[in-house]
DNA sequence: ATCCGGGGGGCAATCGGTTGCCAGCAGTTG
DNA sequence: CAACTGCTGGCAACCGATTGCCCCCCGGAT
């Protein structure tokens, strides 16, 4: 009975195999591969027919060592559950593949502690790195961008390249379609107070409400998360309004389900905007409206950045690249609810199902 | 202005530089942190701060050559905007960070061919290979097991390790449940027939079934996501059904959808239990009742095991490891709907709103 | 016939740790 | 006092690929 479990180690063959096998230099051999045109056009394609024979795969440790280039790079996310970065992973490993590089993602599990360690084993191990709504201080991240190159996403920081959504304009795209809708008072529902991103969108509300001549509050702060959202619903629930713009979309899906709990209907009674467009704000009913960023792009984009500051370019250090939102409008915003009777509210407490 | 964009290159430091800065070879740096007790407490000691001062870090990969471990570990997922791994992926990235390890994530993108090539990516450059849910062929899989320790999750191949759950003890908790509510008819709506756990699910169900004196029958396959969920109701729609076992927990939360968009009140007419207990299934309206899935001990168990196959140790080609499962009873089961009038359906239906 | 240019290939150093082996030294033991 | 042992530290050979530099050879030009 054979051994198949623990894998047999037949001597993996290296260059210098091969090139025993062809009667050549290890030098040759490996130029064979990196350095096409380096090489008699004949002998290469002798090397490379021997080297698959013997099943040749060169090591990209020792690969690494000289070229001081080990072709990954690190993606941290903060939490990996967090539907939000599925699409930012998608496109950073896509454009990374497309360039010859492998992704290594670390999941910081929304701890600047674990996001600090994960970062502190990556550093010396890969080529770049995106930070993914990094919870870091600015100091720290301008440290670690010092050693290796680093693209800050979702945040912007000074002296970091940067990639961001147009959250200003989100904003006022979210005030402008309710304001069309007929709402004068808006409730922003606040996320993390650590994050970037949530400061950037209440700032931007207060503007857009100023020269719309709408009314904003903020309550909050509420973890980005469904259940935070339920736990938001609640103390909405205590203070009626009748427009709500949360700080994501799970938040605001959230919400959304907390209402419907109580017995208050959206948009029937309350209409909601998200942020983000993650897969599921298409998905639940009513259908979320939100501000639709461009996720797969964003991870694009940032990773092509730090492939060519890896490529020796400087990696512009100026203010963020700022990629568009636009409003994605579906079934969770409409017109105010017109109060008829003072007593809406009980009515709707009332008829709520008991679970 | 000094550029700061660039990461400056100030000649990283070596064990070499920290041996002539503490007037001792390289070899005894080297020792003083790999093998403690090798060199004398007062040298190692003394070794460290002046590593520690000049900003020493080993370099992963000229340690991974020599050694020719890279303290890496690929784990393999199909999707990464299926929940069902985040958990798993956490519960590989404690394991693997607790032995000093490092989890590369790949994301198949629910494709054969992506997979491999990722594989074959990874392949060279990690000590060993978790592949959760592969979609790959057995004899695919045995042949990488043969290069490098490789366990495979929600699956079973034979002679390669596997981490499985109890499928067939979950398939009749499920009718059990059902069972007990009065039910005795139940649908299984499949996922993926290239799903290992599909076919393990439908065939534990049809034996339990057989067991218990339950009808089953199956419809589908359907993709394994809300989408697919809530095709799956337009299908049950119109062959009414008053249980349902669904392959996973978003086909049956977009099941579940799908039906409250038609009217049909879910667990009034229809009773739905899902398959994995993510985090999603907790959170819908009404909570999803479904065979819950240790997932981040399936993630543990499988790093585990991988690990210790790295070790040395054979890894147990034997049958597969099967993780206990239990049912978590939620809202969206209940006793079968009472047919008090003939016309019900033509009233559930009326009454769904228009959108 | 001599010289020149360049294509094609080999030599050997290098990347930064790791580790087997050897040697010096101090403390023991017979 | 000699032999032995255990502790420490250094030397140098790796690990496998890359690459600067040198050399040889051949064809074409003078």
């Amino acid at each position: 009975m054979a051994d198949l479990s623990a894998p047999s180690a037949p001597r993996v063959v290296t260059i210098y195999d091969v090139a025993r096998s062809a009667g050549v230099a290890a030098s040759t051999v490996s130029r064979a591969f990196s350095r096409p045109g380096r090489v008699n056009a004949a002998t290469a394609e002798r090397i490379r027919r021997i080297a698959d024979e013997l099943g040749y795969r060169a090591n990209p440790v020792a690969r690494a060592l000289s070229t001081a280039r080990t072709n990954m790079i690190a993606v941290v996310i903060l939490d990996i559950a967090n539907p939000f970065y599925a699409e930012i992973v998608r496109g950073a490993q896509a454009a990374a593949a497309a360039a010859g590089y492998t992704v290594v993602l670390a999941d910081a599990q929304e701890s600047d502690r674990l996001e600090r360690s994960a970062l502190e084993r990556a550093v010396t191990a890969v080529d770049g790195i995106v930070l993914a709504s990094s919870r870091m201080s600015d100091s720290a991240i301008r440290m670690i961008s010092k050693q290796k190159p680093v693209v800050v996403l979702n945040r912007a920081v000074v002296d970091v390249p940067c990639v961001v959504t147009d959250n200003a304009r989100g904003a006022r795209l979210a005030l402008e379609h309710l304001g069309a809708l007929g709402h004068d008072h808006v409730t922003y529902v606040a996320g993390p107070e650590a994050s970037w991103a949530d400061g950037m969108r209440w700032r931007s509300l207060r503007e857009a409400a100023a020269e719309l001549s709408l009314r904003v509050r903020r309550i909050g702060p509420f973890a980005p998360d469904v259940p935070g959202g339920i736990r938001a619903a609640e103390q909405l629930a205590a203070a009626p309004v009748s427009a709500v713009v949360a700080y994501n979309d799970q938040l605001a899906i959230g919400l959304v389900q907390g209402l419907a709990t109580r017995g208050i209907r959206v948009p029937g009674e309350v209409s909601v905007i998200g942020f983000d467009n993650i897969a599921a704000a298409g998905l639940v009913t009513p259908g979320l409206t939100t501000v639709a960023a461009p996720l797969y792009a964003l991870g694009v984009t940032a990773t092509r950045h730090v492939l060519s500051m890896i490529e020796g370019g400087r990696g512009h250090t100026g203010p963020p690249a700022v990629l568009p939102v636009r409003l994605m409008a579906r079934s969770s915003t409409a017109e105010p609810y017109r109060v008829t009777s003072p007593r809406r509210r009980e009515r709707a407490v009332a008829a709520a199902p008991l679970a």
